[in-house]
RNA sequence: GAGCCCAUAGCUCAGUUGGCAGAGCAUCUGACUUUUAAUCAGAGGGUCGUUGGUUCGAUCCCAACUGGGCUCACCA
């Protein structure tokens, strides 16, 4: 007995005692269901009362204990299995009053316990299991939240999700259609020959995106290593050694903040293509994303926050510079003015108004007046260079990339481009990326002569993209905040 | 990192203009053999997040701290 244990787990932890010297375990693992919840439920499903009376369909299910309604003599519990959940009927006339008794005496809401028998139906009409044996497989010390209100408390939930998932049964549907989620897209590429692959996590350099990594140390080697940030360099790679269609789905790494977009370990897909361009990219978009929501929901179109969200092809198609001026309600042609860039963005607040270059000005002032506004999906395109270093340049417009990003209810969800394959034009990105760090931005990539080395042997034209899962299981799942699609999501050490 | 808000029984929540801490569910005892948040009768259960301060007296007022939420900043 542990002292500071409740008086509601002192009473369980008697119950457990009085089960040890009547020669029972209260943790056996001897006993398996040979059916499920649902599965009992299908195998009656169109009986009436009579059907099951005349041929009866005896089930043995286990399941946690949800509901347990006590008469004196009779008794309802109502067990939960990964399936659903389904009634059981215990009777003292056909248990007999030892066994019935001390089964009674012993069990608790939050115990799993397995049942054999008959399937009958009650007068109001319930499938239920009639008794013939019954068996306690878990004792639970600790009492489950208030049955009707369930728990709420938003710290309890995400600290202990076990309890979370047992009485809510929403947060149990949320994970089963993000393994959904993921499941379809998995296949999706598979079957359009898209070889899955696993890339460090573990890198030397930090590259593929612009952020502020996790640092490790490895002891035998007596070496830094960088959690990573993205696997794009590494995906590319593999561009290079053959595998012309790759994809990854895993975990990220950012050490940034923490709120209802962002969790410092997120996961991403990334996908190459080789012989494709960022346009094939939005096509193989539209097709992957509407394909999945009318998976989900039987049509392309779902419900996010109480607004429609629709996923039928084609997207609109927008620039940097047009949704700036839409969204901003500046003449597009004023955009290409410098001087009207500089002075807009210092309006607007943003930082090194003055010495940041025009493409990015441009972009600052999209991101500021135009992209939470952006309903979407919306592809915007014509991303500057500066902001894009592993990505091609366009070949009519040297200072602008061939990139898009995916835009949906204000929020990026994807971002895509056609590959930098110039290892000459690359080494200068880096470069520049180099005085970048050296000035002061903590989030510039780092140089990776190895990547240059792998580009140098010749990687082929190629696009690819990346979607941030956790934001599209969000908005499938209509849930606010990342929390609600991460199992354990990032909290403080418990106080 | 900043601002605002929150923390009371196992759970969901009241409450005290500063004076013995409340309900429902859960638990325990009793009644009850087809219930559906079962019902009925009775009982027990609290360091009011932590530490200080003000006060005759603090769960309540003040401060700091811890944890959480939202907004902003950073970012995907």
């Amino acid at each position: 007995m542990n002292e500071s244990w409740n008086d509601l787990m002192k009473e369980r932890f008697l119950k457990i005692g009085a089960l040890r010297s009547g020669g029972q375990n209260p943790w056996p693992n001897d006993q398996a269901p040979g059916w499920t919840n649902a599965g009992a439920r299908a195998a009656a499903k169109g009986r009436d009362p009579e059907e099951l009376a005349a041929r009866p369909i005896r089930v043995d299910v286990a399941g946690r204990v949800m509901g347990l309604r006590r008469f004196g003599k009779a008794a309802f519990l109502v067990l939960s299995d990964r399936s659903g959940r389904l009634q059981a009927y215990l009777k003292k006339d056909h248990l007999g009053e030892e066994a019935y008794d001390r089964f009674l005496k012993s069990v608790d809401v939050g115990d799993i316990v397995w049942v054999d028998g008959p399937l009958f139906l009650t007068r109001t009409g319930e499938l239920t299991v009639e008794a013939a044996r019954f068996r306690l497989l878990t004792k639970a010390i600790r009492p489950l939240p208030e049955k009707w209100h369930g728990l709420s408390d938003i710290e309890t939930r995400y600290r202990q999700r076990y309890v979370d998932l047992i009485v809510n049964e929403g947060v149990r549907e949320i994970f089963r259609r993000r393994a959904r989620i993921v499941s379809f897209l998995r296949s999706f590429l598979t079957t359009r020959d898209f070889l899955e692959v696993e890339t460090p996590m573990m890198q030397t350099v930090a590259g593929g995106a612009t952020a502020r990594p996790f640092v490790t140390h490895h002891n035998a080697l007596d070496m830094d290593l960088y959690l990573r940030v993205a696997p794009e360099l590494y995906l590319k790679r593999l561009l290079v050694g053959g595998f012309e269609r790759v994809f990854e789905i895993n975990r990220n790494f950012r050490n940034e903040g923490i709120d209802t977009q962002h969790n410092p370990e997120f996961t991403m897909i990334e996908f190459y293509q080789a012989y494709a361009t960022y346009r094939e990219m939005m096509d193989l978009t539209e097709e992957m994303l509407s394909s999945l929501a009318t998976e989900l929901f039987g049509a392309p179109k779902f419900i996010y926050q109480g607004e429609t969200v629709d996923f039928t092809p084609p997207w609109e198609r927008l620039t940097v510079a047009q949704a700036a001026a839409r969204y901003g309600g500046f003449p597009e042609e004023r955009l290409s003015d410098e001087a009207f860039l500089r002075e807009t963005a210092g309006r607007l607040g943003v930082k090194d108004a003055a010495t940041a270059s025009p493409g990015n000005l441009l972009v600052a002032i999209y991101e500021e007046v135009a992209e939470k506004k952006i309903v979407g999906p919306t592809f915007v395109t014509e991303y500057p260079i500066d902001s894009s270093p592993l990505s091609r340049r366009n070949d009519e417009r040297p200072e602008i990339v061939d990139r898009f990003e995916l835009i949906i209810r204000g929020r990026e969800i994807a971002n895509a481009f056609s590959e930098l394959n110039d290892p000459v034009d690359q080494r200068g990105r880096f470069d520049e990326q180099l005085r970048k760090r050296e000035r002061g931005d903590e989030e510039a990539h780092f140089m990776d002569e190895d990547y240059l080395r792998a580009l140098e042997h010749g990687m082929p034209p190629a696009a690819g993209e990346g979607i941030g899962i956790d934001r599209l299981v969000m908005l499938l799942t209509d849930s606010p905040s990342i929390r609600d699609v991460i199992l354990f999501p990032q909290l403080r050490k418990e106080g």
